[in-house]
DNA sequence: TGCGTTCGTTAGAAGTTATAACTCCATCGA
DNA sequence: TCGATGGAGTTATAACTTCTAACGAACGCA
């Protein structure tokens, strides 16, 4: 998880560090992202209001951190799918357990942006090796025309495809990341809000129909 | 849009309580829902902290009618490009062009939850009306199998129906109001949220490419 | 054994939501 | 036309919040 802290002093402080951030989920998963308190965590460990800033420079530091840690779970739990020799299916799967193992902490990579908001270069390189591994799990599915192969998308995405960085991904391809990237997160964050909520059907038989839209060969 | 207050003072109260709600949406469209400040905002009225509390029981309740409001704004929306004779692809686009115009306001609606908040039940009854008149216009497309024919998912949704109401549409309809609700989210969020930042392609053109897979007849 | 860095403290400034108590004035009824 | 009622806005205040500043104490390294 950490690298090696040196002095007793740094594993104390990355101790500290990780408590605080765990005191943090827990209160988000309850109440949301915006009633988040220093001073409660702070009483929570036993120590009064300021000592907290010994550690983070403020609260947007520590949200700011929280999303980070949130990327990197994502990525993480997708490159271990990858190494496990995941297909789309697959992969897509690991997200949702992933999502409904933290909505919140969906939310804070995938939910409502704070308008001023730009996030730090290290978060967004993390951005890019979760679609990275989604790029190379799509490239790996059986050929096909897909989802809306007819339509003009094709032809945009290959003039438009500084996204996919160096990744070799025929047009194909990208539509179909994109694609499920865009349907997988439709029905998973109508499912995460509760927006489902009392229509009676089950989310995870629309997720997989979502999943065999998009993987089932013979699509037109 | 009021109905008519017939006192003076109660003209003058819903005169302040509206010029309060464009100021708050103001707010929120700039800096967020969680900066919203009762404070500032009676201070760019003129009047100082407390005088807004005999409009508003507290920032929640000012809040929650934000949310109400949009819900409405877009039930409104809807049920004028309904009464135009829209098909799915207009309506989809009048969502769009709803969502563009204040985005803020769209994840009032369907952004990040708050994991303790509940809906009023006049709120969740405006819902009710949008996926009415969704409903409405899946059922005038013309006959499909479409997108997720073949799955398990007609048979589910004829058996878990509470959420059509007494609408009386068959399976493919709810199923093409369910994949179009999910899928235009997906799109329609993310490219709100600014997920598509930087990656080159228009956002309107996968919209598009969405809405077509979701009404072009031979999907399979 | 010292000395410097770091930790945690209290004090305090500047915000916030929200309540209480008070004044003032418009409106409505007699 | 007068007067009681009630709504509007005010200040004061409590209880929060984030965050800075200044101080003391403890820890670890040389």
């Amino acid at each position: 998880m950490a690298q090696a802290a040196r002095t007793p002093r740094e594993r104390y402080r990355d101790q500290i560090r990780t408590e605080v951030k765990a005191l943090a989920r827990e209160q988000i998963a309850t109440a949301g992202a915006s009633a988040l308190s220093l001073n409660a965590i702070a009483k929570q460990m036993g120590m009064s209001g300021p000592a907290l800033y010994r550690y983070f420079a403020g609260r947007d530091e520590l949200i700011t951190e929280l999303i980070s840690d949130a990327y990197r779970s994502l990525a993480d739990a997708f490159r271990a799918a990858e190494a496990d020799g995941a297909d789309l299916p697959r992969l897509a799967r690991t997200l949702r357990r992933w999502a409904l193992d933290d909505p919140q902490r969906y939310f804070l990579i995938y939910g409502t942006p704070v308008p001023g908001y730009q996030a730090p270069p290290d978060t967004t390189a993390i951005a890019a090796e979760i679609m990275a591994a989604l790029l190379d799990t799509c490239a790996r599915q059986p050929a096909r025309p897909g989802p809306g192969a007819g339509s003009p998308l094709d032809p945009h995405l290959a003039r438009h495809r500084d996204w996919a960085g160096d990744h070799p991904a025929e047009p194909a391809v990208l539509r179909l990341a994109l694609l499920a990237w865009t349907r997988l997160h439709g029905v998973l964050s109508l499912e995460l809000a509760g927006q489902f909520n009392g229509m009676g059907f089950d989310p995870e038989v629309l997720f997989e129909a979502e999943l065999a839209a998009l993987t089932v060969l013979p699509d037109c």
